[in-house]
DNA sequence: CGAGCGGTTTGATCTGCATCAACAAGAAGC
DNA sequence: GCTTCTTGTTGATGCAGATCAAACCGCTCG
């Protein structure tokens, strides 16, 4: 593990308060490792062993059955993953393959468990911590079950570009079928789900998305805080959108 | 707020390990509240003032998008919901409705958070309930992308009865068109999943689920502890599902 | 440089599920 | 009691999105 890892790691919310002291034991007993692409390095059913800390690289979570899998999310660097099943000492729930070579720190769960039983910051820490990763999974699901595959593009598109600041052009952090897959739909349905954009204010140029009418993208996406998140919350105020409110006759969905 | 309610919230994991006193505190600031059948009593968007307990009836939480709406949950007694809200001071994802009269006890947000501030072991307790939730939304969302409508079905019938004590009959929780909803579905299409299954084990009188043939069912069901649950733990060992193994090609799904 | 290969796109077709409509069966209200 | 409303079931039809197939990239690698 590089002595430059550490602060880095440090700035994480999980890591940004507790004791220097509990820091600094943690990362004694962690260590890091490098991957080449495209290793299942998790897999799901085996028992959580490391809480995982993305420094390099991309790695995708996702999971199988009987054949078939999906994409749950993609981590980037800096961040941590699979938290809860280290803190439940289960099974994961996903499996972890590496999208390119990607450098890894891996702190035992035990150390993770004993280390917030000694330190209250950093309880409270996992505390909002696991509330941020429940929240987002429940946006997940919501999307998967409220939108068509064309809003969730649509709506994707959004949040990315507000991501990058809100600009009318981004690069897909991911190869598209990724990202089809995360969106819970094959990769040539995604391909014609962005050719029909085209109509609603979005160009694409390979990698490169040109959002053209903002409007008109929006009208399709309707993008919802309470989807597409962020949370509102006091670091980043403002950052929300609007909470519209729809009165025409609410039916059940899918 | 009811002299025996005490003893059956002091028995919910989330406050079974707190200390006595912190316990008395956070009891004196709740308060109980009975509504009415059919009563929209959290809208999504608004903050969440109170952590809320369900002691009698039964409770829908679900989510709005552009007049469609979608069933996430239902709540029975004795439980909390929508913890991670309260935590992180943020807007409801979901909304709440009662299904029938329910009476229902709630905690200030702000006292909630000052008490796991205060008492490390509720911080634990918070800990464990929150890696609950977040995997319990994770596996609700794997079923959703990785089965199919009738294999949801298949799953939740398998998945019941075994809650039931591995019985070949069991009654329906809820209303069908709330479950067809939780399910990801219309009440037609979960109606005809239940009758195509009729062929696989199943059979349905009214709200009655009887299985006839359980190893049938679960060639469509694939019952899977990785989605199905529960976590295998030091409580319950060997409650668990065999995680089975599929080495047939795999391919990538919606 | 050309061959091979995985990812992407496009087109044709199929199908699972939603939608729409009609009706039956309870449950609630007058 | 009869009416009215809600839920559940069944049938007919339509459509979103999956599947299958082929062509087209933009790679890497010999």
């Amino acid at each position: 593990m590089r002595d430059q890892d550490k602060p880095e790691i440090r700035k994480l919310p999980l890591f940004r308060d507790m004791s220097a002291e509990n820091f600094e034991t943690l990362m004694q007993a962690a260590y890091a490792q490098t991957f080449p692409a495209q290793l299942e390095m998790i897999r799901q059913g085996e028992p959580a062993d490391f809480l995982h800390i993305m420094m390099e690289g991309t790695v995708e979570l996702f999971s199988g059955w009987r054949g078939r899998e999906t994409t749950m999310a993609v981590v980037r660097p800096v961040s941590t993953f699979i938290l809860a099943a280290c803190i439940k000492d289960a099974p994961y729930l996903m499996s972890a393959r590496t999208v390119e070579k990607s450098r890894i720190i891996m702190i035992p769960a035990k150390d993770l468990r004993a280390t917030f039983r000694l330190d209250p910051e950093f309880a409270m820490s996992t505390i909002t911590e696991l509330a941020n990763c429940y929240r987002s999974v429940v946006r997940h699901a919501k999307g998967l079950k409220l939108r068509t595959s064309r809003e969730r593009v649509a709506a994707y598109i959004c949040r990315q570009s507000r991501l990058a600041g809100s600009t009318a052009s981004f690069i897909l952090p991911m190869e598209k079928r990724l990202l089809a897959s995360y969106l819970g739909m094959t990769p040539e349905n995604f391909s014609r789900a962005v050719k029909s954009l085209q109509t609603d204010g979005v160009a694409i140029d390979g990698m490169r998305i040109i959002i053209t009418d903002l409007k008109a993208l929006e009208a399709i996406a309707g993008p919802d805080s309470l989807m597409d998140g962020p949370d509102a919350n006091a670091e980043f105020p403002g950052a929300d959108f609007p909470d519209v409110q729809w009165s025409d006759k609410q039916r059940r969905t899918s």
